[in-house]
DNA sequence: ACCAAGATTTAGGTATACCTAAAAATGATC
DNA sequence: GATCATTTTTAGGTATACCTAAATCTTGGT
């Protein structure tokens, strides 16, 4: 498997903050499907960029830098994995696609899409369009 | 700067073919950001992996293996950029932004895309979408 | 046909993230 | 509070894509 990024430590370890109150190596390991020696020595680094505090034997916490990546990470996650969705991505699928999407995204494609998310699920000329594209696909098959 | 993929330089040599009639080392290196040893170095694996015929000193050929990818790859450049595009982002943006998306999509993710897209560029409802998207827009800000 | 200039390859080295096996720390149980 | 099972870290090693410097090949001008 592929190597892994800064941002997805960051994420795994924001949520397992969330879920367990708090990030072990092991369950960062298994997470992100890497063996423990990997991600002890990846918190290391992170420490180093000031993005977590990292306590030996005990685990990772985020620091408010980390934390302010996290959130930003899961903003990103949540536009791709919503507007997938709601363009009839099966579930899985979409999550595993914004997964990728929201680390090679730029901002002004972020905001933009984002606006479009908005436009399709809280506007009624959006729900129109959805709905004209459901007809479309129907027509396509 | 990151490490290249297969897929990059699939399509560079491509693009190279068609431009310029071949994909020499050096040209290779400087589309890529990279100095011409590591291009070597990586035609001589695409050439083991089937992609590619490489010809010391004269440069690469894509096998119809290599040039069955590149299409795909183009494709899948191309339903991004447009879909981009057609939502307002900005020319330079969406190129580059398409140049990741391309190498991380699912294909029912792109399949779905590409569909969506057909129906903006080319049904009624579809460019009625857009422009109701464009006026939502405005009253965003 | 030669030779210099330019391009490419070879040789040897770096950085990064991963791994396995062994050692050390933790903590649950008696 | 000692012991043992579990978890984590340490130590040492692999693979990959990159680099620089030096050697080699190719080619255009004479």
């Amino acid at each position: 498997m592929r190597k892994k990024t800064t941002e997805e430590y960051i994420e795994i370890i924001c949520l397992l903050e969330k879920q367990e109150g708090r990030a072990q190596t092991g369950r960062i390991a298994e997470a992100i499907n890497v063996k423990p020696p990997s991600v002890t020595e990846m918190l290391r680094k992170l420490e180093q960029k000031g993005l977590i505090v990292y306590e030996s034997y005990a685990g990772a916490t985020l620091t408010p830098v980390g934390e302010e990546m996290a959130r930003d990470l899961l903003g990103r996650h949540r536009t791709f994995a919503n507007l997938l969705e709601l363009l009839g991505v099966e579930g899985e699928t979409a999550e595993t696609d914004a997964c990728q999407f929201e680390h090679h995204v730029s901002p002004e494609t972020l905001e933009r899409l984002r606006l479009f998310l908005e436009f399709l699920s809280e506007s009624p000329d959006g729900r129109g369009c959805l709905a004209a594209f459901k007809e479309f696909q129907r027509h396509e098959r």
